[in-house]
DNA sequence: CGAGTTTGACCGGCGC
DNA sequence: GCGCCGGTCAAACTCG
């Protein structure tokens, strides 16, 4: 609770964050400490190292005020002074549970990280022995264990030291400072989710892909790239405030030659019956026009939380079914998020880097266009939609969003990714329906540009039947590439079936319970290892996911877990879902501070989208695989606060 | 009166 | 070159 206030303070900016954690690391509230779980660790690791002297202060206050007060006092005073004393000694017991605690998890943490570079080094030597006959994969091996060291950057803004780098200071230092550090972490967790990519400066990752032409192409690159893209948006706006419109001379011209996959867009389709969701930023209007080939109007929203802030947003109902708000998504903000708004931005930023890192790192081949769900060569032209479909269920409330292959943008200035929201049970047979090719295309108005070569990604419960497009009922996750070069079988593995995007080798060996109907567990332990195997895709899926699921439930264990915004030292270290269950934490801290300020309006986005997963399913996901569903409840919701933008709205300006 | 919205005009990209 | 269209601007307007 306290954490997710200080928090909320931090998005005001930096100082009032800084302040905060001042006077928040000095002098804690002293009821804090009993209302915080002992698995709170940091929270609780700070209570710890400071409340005896807040108790100690208060006792002494009480010992130096108690002679001064008048003498019918004094029998209370002494009372007051015993139970005083009664109490601290109770919180001082506390407090040595809690820093033993603190201990035990750091020891496990800094055994886990070394126990990690082993493997690293081994793993290193074997591929080494292998020569140089395959040096892009050794490279990229290399590289998702250096990104597997960063997927605390990766996911949450941190810029974290490398692992050497942490272990030696996590060993070295004293554990107050140690909580200092830690808490500077929060504090850029807390900043904003603008520098969530920013992995290691080592920089092991760039020089490490094969990959051409020295364009960016990891996530942390890919990210920037995408900010670059975000922030270059409002050429007119650059040009009204520095130059004439007509002076578009080096700076924008260099930064579009350097961009030429800029304006990556993420593109949300939920049913709402208000005019627009309430994804917890705020939002100004600035114009409306009737788009092509859609009655509805099309209103211009720009981001009024920081003055400069590039981002957009487009909102508009769907021609085909009214119900459905379209809101697409553009450029990346540049400052601190409220809370509400975390999720959404969050998630609109890792699909744009996910969209961007694809643009930027590839060539012309639009199929090459997905970042980490490249398609082989083989699949273009075949009859296999393009695009990533994210399927959950819980059994009986299946929750399906859809991922467009941005390579079928028919506006490649406009690369774009649909997160469908709008879990159509009609579409049960979702590819072969008539939405898919709306959702297919980067713009619903517009013809898919490569309508016939696809990949899939579907996560979806085991009950095949939900699952329209696997043919080989991979169970929980589907990844099937049919003319995949060594897929000769598609029921050999979930991991043959998958490919996320880099043409790995399959470097793990099979599951040992590989059948045509995998149990459950065994197909998210091999789900969970290949979400892992791509640090970019884990981040737009973990987004995506958290976006639907893992918020909402702000007094549920998930949340209180979260609040220690630490639990990738106890949980993610340890488990190789840590990632998605970084975001999943993150949101779920997100929502229990800030949830109330975006749902103050119920929408579409708690009422249609709230289906969930039930806690113990999350909790058996959580525990098998490292994916923590969190239970559900949409960052954002519909508003109705906002501009109008009902079908019925249709003040059209026809002045173009 | 300030913030936000509306709406006609304008601009630039793109296709023909 | 021209027209279409998406996107933006900015004055007028509305609202609290």
């Amino acid at each position: 609770m306290e954490f997710s206030l200080r928090r909320s303070g931090g998005q005001e900016g930096d100082e009032p964050v800084k302040k905060e954690k001042t006077i928040s690391e000095s002098t804690p509230p002293a009821h804090n400490h009993h209302e915080a779980p002992p698995h709170l660790i940091k929270q609780d690791s700070t209570v710890a190292q400071v409340p005896p002297m807040n108790t100690t202060d208060r006792s002494v206050v009480d010992a130096s005020g108690a002679p001064q007060a008048s003498s019918d006092k004094k029998g209370e005073d002494v009372d007051e002074l015993e139970s005083a004393r009664v109490e601290m000694g109770e919180v001082r017991e506390e407090n040595q549970r809690l820093k033993m605690c603190l201990e035990r998890i750091m020891k496990e943490y800094h055994d886990l990280q070394m126990q990690f570079q082993v493997i690293a080094q081994q793993e290193a030597a074997t591929t080494k022995s292998c020569g140089d006959q395959r040096p892009t994969n050794i490279v990229k091996n290399q590289e998702a264990a250096s990104e597997e060291s960063d997927l605390v950057s990766l996911s949450l803004g941190r810029v974290p030291a490398s692992s050497n780098e942490k272990s030696k200071v996590m060993s070295s230092k004293p554990s107050l400072q140690l909580q200092r550090e830690e808490e500077e972490e929060e504090k850029d967790l807390a900043l904003g989710l603008d520098c969530k990519f920013e992995t290691s400066k080592s920089g092991s990752t760039t020089e490490a892909l094969p990959n051409n032409n020295g364009s960016p192409t990891n996530t942390s690159e890919l990210a920037h790239k995408a900010e670059e893209a975000g922030e270059s948006w409002p050429p007119s706006k650059a040009a009204l405030n520095n130059k004439s419109p007509r002076d578009s001379s080096t700076d924008q011209d260099e930064v579009s030659q350097q961009n030429p996959a800029k304006k990556a867009r993420v593109c949300v389709r939920a049913r709402c019956d208000t005019p627009t969701l309430n994804d917890g930023c705020q939002w100004r209007k600035y114009g409306q026009k009737i788009s092509k080939g859609n009655p509805c109007p099309r209103a211009y929203y720009r981001c009024t939380v920081a003055p400069n802030c590039p981002v957009r947003k487009q909102v508009q109902r769907c021609v085909e079914d009214m119900s459905v708000l379209i809101t697409t998504y553009e450029g990346n903000h540049n400052h601190p998020l409220p809370l509400s708004a975390t999720a959404m931005a969050s998630t609109t930023a890792a699909a744009a880097s996910m969209l961007l890192s694809g643009s930027s790192s590839t060539s012309n081949n639009p199929t090459s266009l997905l970042p980490s769900l490249t398609v082989p060569a083989a699949t273009i032209g075949s009859d296999l939609p393009g695009g990533i479909n994210f399927y959950l269920s819980d059994g009986s409330k299946p929750k399906q969003f859809y991922l467009s292959n941005p390579a079928l943008s028919s506006s490649p200035s406009h690369p774009t990714i649909t997160i469908d929201l709008t879990s159509n049970p009609s579409s049960s047979n979702y590819f072969s329906s008539p939405h898919f090719n709306r959702f297919n295309s980067s713009n619903y108005n517009n013809p898919p540009r490569f309508p016939s070569s696809t990949t899939s990604l579907s996560f979806g419960s085991s009950d095949s039947n939900t699952m329209p497009w696997s043919n080989n009922n991979v169970g929980f996750l589907g990844y099937n590439y049919n003319t995949q070069p060594y897929n000769n079988n598609n029921n050999r593995n979930i991991l043959s079936s998958i490919n996320l995007g880099r043409q790995l080798p399959i470097q793990t060996p099979p599951p040992p319970q590989v059948h045509q109907n995998p149990s459950l567990p065994d197909t998210i332990a091999a789900a969970t290892k290949v979400i892992t195997a791509d640090p970019t895709f884990q981040s737009a899926l973990a987004a995506a996911l958290t976006s639907i699921i893992g918020t909402g439930n702000n007094n549920n264990n998930y949340s209180a877990n979260s609040v220690s915004g630490n639990s990738t030292q106890g949980v993610g270290e340890i488990n190789s879902g840590q990632k998605i269950n970084l975001w999943g934490d993150v949101f779920a801290a997100s929502s229990a501070s800030g949830g109330s300020a975006s749902n103050k309006v119920s929408g579409c986005g708690s009422s249609f989208l709230s289906k969930t997963t039930t806690p113990a399913a999350g909790t058996q996901a959580a525990g098998n695989s490292g994916l923590m569903f969190l239970p559900p409840s949409l960052p954002f919701s519909c508003s109705n606060t906002a501009s109008a933008l009902s079908p019925a709205d249709n003040r059209d300006k026809s002045n173009s």
